[in-house]
DNA sequence: TTCTAGATGCAATCGTGTTGCAAATATAAT
DNA sequence: ATTATATTTGCAACACGATTGCATCTAGAA
């Protein structure tokens, strides 16, 4: 059998293979286009250091893994990293906020229309935060 | 001397006219169209007790004299609520993040686009996180 | 198997924001 | 102006998210 996704991806970033790193990888990749809230991984995965946690997060963030979401909560949230999202363009896509469920989803589609600028402004990065009900929630 | 512009604005939401809520208010109507942070307010202010700081900011932003301004950034800002935001409609204005000098400004007149959404997906509230360099610092 | 840079786990700490409660005070009533 | 009272303040204590320093452990290379 050939290399796991987690696997490849981890040494593609020249990351060591640990077991958190592999435990929390496998949680984003199982939930590609939803944010994850650290809480709530720290849940899922039971039990593990939560300063390790939160050095792996900030690793794979730096190594362009995921990414934080801004949704206009409080809460720090992060996701996988879409095929977008590594080119690290300016154009972000958007995030949308179910305010029944608290789920966060990548709308990696979302094409961002251009914004109207005061003069002399120059614009670097663009982040949408939606909320409403989701479709699981009508 | 008729009234003052933070005594009238107090007064038309029913909230006494305490000395601490005085000089926030100043701060916020001299700096009308930028994000204040919260630590920021504090030293500006000098000395203030932080709880009640916070129990003041609260209590403008549930009367809809302020907004909380999402930028980006994990620090909580506020900004004074203009005209349009007092109507509470769900069409925000955008704000700009300056990243190099940090200041936050509220957009007005930012026509937002339609963004388009998944099926069955109701969206209710768009907040627009704009970085860059604004201005003053080019 | 050994070695070592890198990763982990614990204790301690920091920053932001909140709650409970007694003391102080802005406003309204007298 | 004085009094009454509901609101507001300020302190102590706390809750929670996140970080740092350091000793120990381990993944991956030699």
């Amino acid at each position: 059998m050939g290399p796991s996704e987690t696997e490849s991806l981890l040494k593609s970033k020249k990351l060591r293979q640990t077991p958190l790193r592999i435990r929390v990888l496998e949680q984003f990749l199982s939930k590609a286009h939803s944010a994850i809230q650290i809480g709530k991984l720290e849940e899922d995965l039971g039990g593990v250091d939560r300063i390790t946690l939160y050095r792996t997060l900030k690793t794979f963030e730096k190594e362009g893994i995921i990414h934080k979401v801004i949704d206009g909560t409080q809460q720090t949230k992060y996701a996988l990293c879409l095929e977008s999202c590594s080119t690290h363009t300016q154009a972000d896509h958007a995030h949308f906020l179910c305010e029944s469920c608290g789920e966060t989803t990548c709308l990696a589609d979302s094409s961002i229309q251009e914004i109207a600028l005061p003069k002399h402004y120059k614009i670097n990065k663009v982040q949408i935060a939606l909320s409403g009900t989701c479709a699981n929630c009508v």
